[in-house]
RNA sequence: CGGGCUGUGGCGCAGUUUGGUCAGCGCACCUGCUUUGGGAGCAGGGGGUCGCCGGUUCAAAUCCGGCCAGCCCGACCA
């Protein structure tokens, strides 16, 4: 009964280890077909988790969910330039139906920019339309070359918010908004992840896009993975869909519009930026099991106090969960949920429970303390609170000591071999950015010196954050 | 699409050079007993047309030919 090794350490192929966690915490499982994940329970409820608190501040942002087809004629696509030059390597083409071939190849929608503007196009007409603010939650496809689960799958699940608006100011402001206080918000204050946020280079731009701006997170082995992006679309889709309305002047005018998307990338994203030796992490805010109550052996006295505890645990609100599966050992059970991120663990045995009192177990740092049974529903309320930014300020401490401030590319080439380098954009250019895409480093987002997002990708004195990516 | 490699129970692999008790190991799974405060021990057990097709041979996981699939490295991506 000693101490084994579980997973491959982060240190020795970080790789490994998130393939690892993947199988021991029961998140995914690769498809059938190449790049196509089955995601499974656990990992399902991790996702879900964050759809909701998602989707509750889209909402307060003022959009409306809504549901457009899969399918997609191939002319919708062709009828924006970018776009289509864009996506047609990754398109999954559908040529035949009912055994026949089609008059009209169909696409599987790898974004629903072309089709939403099919149908704001007949649903706009007066600036009384405007905004126009929708979402939708559904499945894409973009045919990956390299797939890995989460991070980069064939058919991914996500969220795609299309606005139209009267002004370009107005467009800006709403998907500058969705970035602030949807998803840096959500990253932030649910996942416990900071984020950089600022404009993606032209040349890392969205197809179709006047700007696009990202969120940009660190994992455990310094490489950067975009959590979010918000866009800004200019007037592109609404000439080529005719999308216009009348101001109130008679005239008729082409709408601003912007896209915005999250995806279940961000699971991939919660295990590699929190995740540890021993597994997964999960920050209580989001955490489909909070705290898991696990009886140390079979007696009956100690399973029942095990689902009285929790009882008054759920009272108080927690998501809790009771283990009381005593055939199979202790310590593989407490590894189990180590693997799966549980914030706490609460143990209780004979002897626990002759002092009236728990042993309770911190995931994130690893602490035990003795609680009373009576002190503990309320003491873990404070504890998770604990827990919840405790995260967010590791995760911000280590990831700010891991981004070096460089002069020149040289620096900032090898700065970006194990971290974030951060250089003035005026500096780099877009020639040091293709240089650098030599060593796979790219450059992840512009931003203003004091890390707030630019007016535009203009403006002087940016700074560039170069870093190798998922 | 260019370069390197691999296909053997659910997973990870050995065996292939030197055809013949090689259908085997670890983990997982099932049964029983003992265990249970950090991935338990012992005993027993189930499961594989050795990627597919063809060839050589008395005999093929092993040799030959063809095909298929997958992995890793380079150009695109939430």
């Amino acid at each position: 009964m000693s101490k084994q090794r579980v997973l491959t350490p982060q240190d020795e192929d970080f790789p490994a280890w998130y393939q690892d966690i993947l199988n021991k915490a029961e998140l995914a499982d690769n498809g059938p077909v190449r790049g196509t994940m089955v995601i499974r329970p656990y990992g399902f409820a991790l996702w879900e988790r964050m759809q909701a608190a998602v989707n509750q501040r889209i909402v307060d942002a003022g959009a409306e969910n809504a549901y457009f087809p899969l399918f997609i004629p191939q002319s919708y696509l062709n009828r924006e330039s970018e776009h289509v030059e864009g996506f047609s390597p990754e398109l999954a083409v559908i040529t035949m139906g009912g055994g026949r071939e089609l008059a009209e190849p169909v696409i599987v929608r790898p974004t629903s920019e072309t089709i939403i503007n099919a149908y704001m196009s007949k649903w706009i007409q007066s600036y009384r339309d405007l905004p126009f603010l929708i979402n939708q939650w559904a499945n894409v496809v973009r045919w990956e070359m390299r797939p890995r689960i989460f991070l980069r799958t064939t058919e991914f699940l996500w969220q795609e918010g299309h606005t139209a608006h009267v002004s370009r100011q107005e467009a800006r402001e709403y998907a500058a908004k969705i970035l602030h206080e949807v998803y840096q918000d959500f990253m932030e204050s649910v996942l416990g992840i900071p984020v950089l946020i600022g404009y993606k280079t032209a040349s890392e731009r969205f197809p179709g896009a006047i700007n696009s701006m990202s969120l940009e997170a660190m994992m455990r082995d310094a490489k950067a993975l975009q959590m979010g992006t918000s866009h800004e679309l200019g007037q592109g889709f609404a000439t080529m869909f005719n999308t216009t309305y009348l101001d109130a002047e008679g005239n008729q005018e082409y709408v601003w519009q912007t896209s915005w998307g999250v995806s279940s990338r961000m699971v991939g994203g919660l295990i590699m930026a929190h995740g540890d030796d021993l597994g997964m992490v999960v920050p209580p805010r989001l955490a489909p099991i909070q705290v898991v109550v696990i009886a140390v052996r079979d007696d009956g006295a100690v399973v029942e106090a095990c689902h009285s505890l929790a009882n008054e645990m759920v009272a108080v609100g927690l998501r809790v969960k009771v283990d009381d599966k005593t055939g199979t050992g202790f310590g593989r059970r407490c590894t189990n949920w180590e693997l799966k991120g549980v914030p706490i663990r609460i143990e209780i045995g004979p002897r626990d429970l002759e002092q009236q009192q728990t042993t309770l177990i911190t995931r994130m740092t690893g602490e035990k303390q003795t609680v009373s049974l009576a002190a503990a529903p309320q003491h873990l309320v404070t504890l998770l609170e604990d827990i919840q930014d405790n995260m967010l300020a590791a995760a911000i401490s280590w990831r700010d000591s891991k981004i070096v401030d460089v002069v020149n590319l040289a620096e900032a080439r090898e700065a970006s071999q194990v971290g974030f380098a951060r250089i003035a954009w005026e500096m780099l250019g877009t020639q040091g950015e293709v240089a650098l895409a030599e060593d796979a480093v790219t450059v992840r987002c512009l931003q203003r010196a004091d890390g707030s997002l630019p007016e535009d990708i203009d403006e002087p004195n940016l700074l560039a954050i170069c870093a190798k990516s998922y």
